[in-house]
DNA sequence: ACCCACCTACCTGTAGATCGGTAGGCAATG
DNA sequence: CATTGCCTACCGATCTACAGGTAGGTGGGT
């Protein structure tokens, strides 16, 4: 097999690693409940990943990988593909509580993981205006750019899945974010 | 005087907290910092807050009653003064922070400002709606309505905080907020 | 005389990390 | 072929550092 024992191992701790930090943040998260969970000690544990920091970064470079491969493409996303992810995500709460749980606490002074969110929204938010200009061209309702709007997308995602996590039964994430796709979509209709 | 003393030095302690929470989350917040602060041991903030949950309690419920009181009457807000909202959060990333890292702690299992949460978002998206009412009517563009649209608003608020603590310098938040309540207004020029 | 506002001392639990193993596999070597 | 040696994959014990919380004070103001 091309997938050594270590390899598996690896990503089973990856996978538990990701349920805690759902359950608990990073700061909350032990990496005794992390080991605990794929059957390890924390001391075998640290035997993958030599600190809990390098877990964590692991995580996040895993998540980037899934990103930059599963359904986007060297020209990035497409709208209808975005609606299809946040769909998707709507049946995930674990994997959308793990990272709004890491992009809050990412914020606070010092944390390890400010610096991948930084770089990371940076990205997102070019990859949404590409989106955004191929779908609309250069003028969007509102006399907006792409580029104007591009931080609005990000954000309508972001914030609806804390309203979503927090509560829901009472949001409907994917219809939302239709919502407001079609408001970006200009049908002016009043 | 008719504020005591121990009143005041209960509202420093809240002050205190507030900021500490901002650096390090409520996970992350000690209360020996909280207390090093205002010049007292973390045994002496514990004859104020006897738990450290107390003290996020009473520093959320101070939340509350600003949200209520400045800014905010009984028929609740309208939109412009949403708009110097965004204009006064941005020139106070303390407290914007201290919230957003709440706000991203409280979607993981028995965090302590969960309910909280929940129960204020469901508020706030009834606020908004009519505020919308007010301000557009009952049709928005894309035919939205305003309850339809009321997660959206809110949803913009905080996804925009979150990208601007990580990046002030790239995101401009007031500005955003501006245009998305362009989007909202229908000016439908393409 | 009493209470309020604290403090010292202490307890208990927990978390991350280090140290020093051990057991098994595998390859080179005498 | 067996011994030696080394590497991988762990585990037990232990260290250090806090963290939250308790118990029992002390001192000053009313």
């Amino acid at each position: 097999m091309a997938r050594t024992r270590s390899e598996e191992r690896r990503a089973e701790i990856l996978r538990a690693a990701l349920e805690v930090i759902a359950e608990r943040g990073y700061r909350g998260a032990t990496l005794g409940s992390v080991a605990e969970r794929v059957g390890l000690t924390q001391q075998g544990l640290l035997h993958y990943f030599p600190t809990k920091e390098a877990l964590l970064v692991a995580v996040l470079e895993e998540r980037d990988r899934w990103d930059t491969s599963g359904g986007r493409d060297r020209e990035g996303w497409r709208l209808d593909l975005l609606e299809s992810l946040v769909e998707y995500n709507a049946m995930r709460p674990g994997i959308v509580q793990t990272f709004s749980a890491l992009l809050g606490e990412s914020v606070t002074d010092g944390h390890p993981a400010r610096a991948f969110f930084t770089e990371r929204y940076a990205q997102v938010r070019a990859n949404m205006a590409d989106v955004l200009r191929l779908e609309f061209g250069e003028r969007l309702p509102g006399g907006l750019t792409p580029e104007r709007a591009a931080p609005l997308l990000t954000a309508v995602m972001d914030g609806l899945q804390y309203q979503w996590l927090l509560d829901p039964a009472s949001v409907d994430m994917p219809g939302a974010f239709r919502d407001f796709l079609r408001l970006l979509a200009g049908s002016a209709e009043r």
